[in-house]
Parts: structure tokens; sequence; C-alpha cells
DNA sequence: AATCGCGACAACCGCCTTTGT
DNA sequence: TACAAAGGCGGTTGTCGCGAT
């Protein structure tokens, strides 16, 4: 940890580095070092550059002054307006709120917002305007269910996905305004209009429980958003429910899944699962962007175990629970609002293991996994193959 | 002209997470 | 697995300019 070292004052000064505002001069010499070795290693900086600044202060002046593409001067009322609704969405999270506009620098915006936090304060105004009060922390909960499917893995342009949600709010990163539609708003960006679609069964339908295609291929994803606090999302018993409620109607019969196959060229991209929002932005690969219609279904994907529910994942759910009682899950702190964060990154581990290893047994065929975050969304792809 | 208050911005600090060994 | 270094993040403090008094 840098805690004791790089940031006391007292070692600093022993070490004769400089603090207080920059000059001109060591702008220069900073933008010259990154010019030449780039980004990164800031503790190097002052070895190799003679600049007398600890490597923090030296990432800080780069990040917040002189990396390129910085947009400087006052807030835009449209960027003032994304910062208030990203507020109201996310709290303190300033550097979830920078991602979202491109050019501002966390200390930008949490300056911004302080300050006019109070004025607002002292002017007896509340913290944010009636008109996206509605936002506010604790009622947004969202998720998602995507289905797609892949005609042919070789090409997966030809991707379609069916995406139902339960979100009846707005994403802040979608849109700047708060009028538009909720539904357009759930969209992923990275998803895109496919006038196939319609042609395509839905699978994981209650509806239509067809499964007759030429697809080699398909994915389930789950697509957990919630901007309550950072880590609070999905917990063991809701996945597994909404598994169980869309999975087992449609898939569950299906006797000759048997080759697991991660969609597209997954070693590029980190196999981990993270229940955890942060600012992560992994891009899907151009040849893996799932394509979807602009047809929205819906159907909302309730959290009761249905009536027609095979079973196939009441074992696990059940087990989820018990787990969940008993110890397995005793890092996941059970939020207010019924979800749970994870206290520890091999809980979430352990709770996705699990889940594959079901669903592999279960159906005697092999499950993977992958997961993908954007800037707002968690989704976890289970993908799998199955022979006709 | 001096000073006070305020807003805006820059920089620092400490804690936490991630990464490398 | 443990440890240390590096990096990231959010809270806090310092500095400066400007207008009002």
């Amino acid at each position: 940890m840098d805690g004791g070292g790089e940031t006391s004052t007292a070692a600093k000064e022993a070490r004769g580095l400089k603090k207080g505002p920059w000059t001109t001069t060591e702008d220069a010499i900073l933008t010259e070092y990154v010019r030449k070795r780039g980004e990164g290693n800031w503790n190097a900086v002052q070895k190799n550059s003679g600049l007398l600044r600890c490597g923090k202060s030296c990432r800080l002046r780069w990040a917040n002054h002189l990396r390129p593409n910085l947009r400087k001067g006052s807030f835009t009322p449209d960027e003032e307006k994304i910062i208030i609704e990203l507020h109201a969405k996310l709290g303190n999270k300033w550097a979830r709120m920078a991602s979202q506009l491109p050019g501002r620098t966390d200390n930008e915006i949490k300056n911004y917002w302080n300050t006019r936090m109070k004025r607002r304060q002292r002017a007896g105004l509340p913290l944010y305007p009636h008109e996206i009060q509605h936002l506010g922390i604790g009622n947004d909960d969202e998720f998602e269910i995507r289905c797609f499917q892949f005609p042919n893995q070789d090409h997966p342009n030809h991707q379609n996905m069916i995406q139902y949600t339960n979100s009846s709010n707005t994403s802040p990163s979608s849109s700047s305004s708060s009028s538009q539609p909720p539904k357009e708003l759930c969209l992923d960006p990275l998803i895109s209009t496919n006038p196939g679609l319609n042609q395509i069964p839905n699978m994981f339908s209650p509806y239509n429980n067809s499964f007759e295609n030429d697809n080699k291929q398909f994915g389930f994803s789950l697509t957990f958003s919630s901007s309550s606090s950072s880590n609070e999302l999905c917990n063991p018993d809701q996945l597994l429910e909404l598994m169980s409620e869309n999975l087992d109607t449609n898939v569950a019969s299906k006797k000759d899944i048997d080759v697991l196959s991660l969609m597209g060229d997954h070693e590029t991209i980190p196999s981990y699962f993270s229940l955890g929002l942060d600012t992560t932005v992994l891009e899907l690969p151009s040849n893996q962007t799932p394509c979807t219609s602009n047809i929205m279904h819906d159907n909302n994907v309730h959290l009761d175990s249905p009536a027609g529910n095979s079973g196939l994942l009441d074992a696990l759910l059940e087990e989820s629970r018990a787990l969940s009682r008993g110890g397995i899950f005793k890092d996941a702190r059970v939020s207010s609002s019924g979800l749970c964060e994870f206290q520890d990154k091999r809980v979430k581990m352990d709770f996705e293991n699990r889940l594959i290893d079901h669903l592999s047994s279960s159906h005697q065929s092999s499950f993977g996994k992958k997961c993908y975050m954007n800037s707002n969304h968690l989704n976890l792809y289970i993908i799998f193959c199955y022979n006709h």
C-alpha cells in the first residue's frame, strides 16, 4: 500500500518531493515523459525524468489536466442535467459519473457537485430538482433477460436476441432526457436492430416452447443492473429463480444438448463473474455483438417460481436457499431491498461455478460461463450448444 | 485601498482494490 | 498464499480570483 509511504507528507519531504501547484515546466516534463513512455508506472517518473513529484501526484496531474481530449470550461446545461441525474442514481460515484461524460474528470464533477450542493443547501432547496427525484436511490433495481441465438457461430453478426426487462426507469447512461420511453432506455447500446428476429422462435418464452431452428448454439443472458449502491446486485436465489423459470420450461426437454461452446473469441475476454458494479467497461468483441430486434417483449419476468416449472433447477434453488441460510453465502449481506452484496469474490465465483456445474449435470451437457460488463450492466452469459 | 466572503478549481490524503512476484 | 507496489477512488483541504462592503 502507498498509504504510509508514498503519500506520507513527512516521507515525501524527506525525499525532497515537491507539493503544491504544478508549474508549466513540470507539466512539460510530465507530458514529454508520457509521450515517450506512455501512461502508468507513475512512481518511475521521478526517477526517469527528475521531476520532484510523487507518482500519485503525476498520475493525477496527467489525468485531470494534461491528458488529451479533456474538455475544459464550464459544464453545459446538458452536462449539468446528466450530472444531476447520475448523482440521483449513483450517489457520490464520481469516477462512474465521469465515465458517462467524455472529457470530464471525476474531480471536476465532484467539485461541481459539492459547490452546487452547498449553494442549494444554503438556499434551502432540495438537492434534486423535482422532475428527477424519482430516480433516487433505492427504487431502480432492474434486471433483464436476454435470449439470443447464433444461426452460425462463424457468422455471429446474424445472432438474434430477445430481451425481457422489468425495468421501468431510465438509464442515465443512455439518455440525457428523462422523457424517453423506459423500454428504449433499457436497450444496451451494443444491441442493434435485427429484422430477422421475427422469424426466430422465442425459445425461452413461456408461451412458445418451440425449439425448432437451424441454430447450433444459443445463449442465455442475465443482465442485472442496480444503482442502489455500488455493490448491491442480484442474489443467488433471484438468479436461480430466473434461470429456473426461463430455462426449465423450454430447454429441459432437450436431451441433445451436449457441447459447450463459449461464443466467439473467448480468449480475448476475461472470464470472470463479478457481482460488483464498477466502472469497468468490457466491450464485446465485434464478432460477438449480440443483435436484437426492436421488438421489446412486454413480458415481465417474475421472480416467483412459475406453475409450469418442470423443476429442473428447483433443487439448485432450494440448495441455494439452504446455503444462504446455512453458511456458504454467509458473506452475502442481504440488503433491505432483498438483494445482497457479496463480501467475498470467492463467494461469487463459488455460486457461479455451482450454477454451471448443476446445469451441466442436469442437462448432461456442458455449460460455459462468460461475463461482460458495460458501464451499467452486469451480464452473465451461459452459452451452450446442442445437436438436433 | 483593504478585507471579507464566496465560488471554483487544484491538489493532497488515506483507504481500498488490483496486480505482480 | 502472502506480501508489497501500483493504481483508483472519494473525501478533504488549500489556493486563487472576484465581487461586495
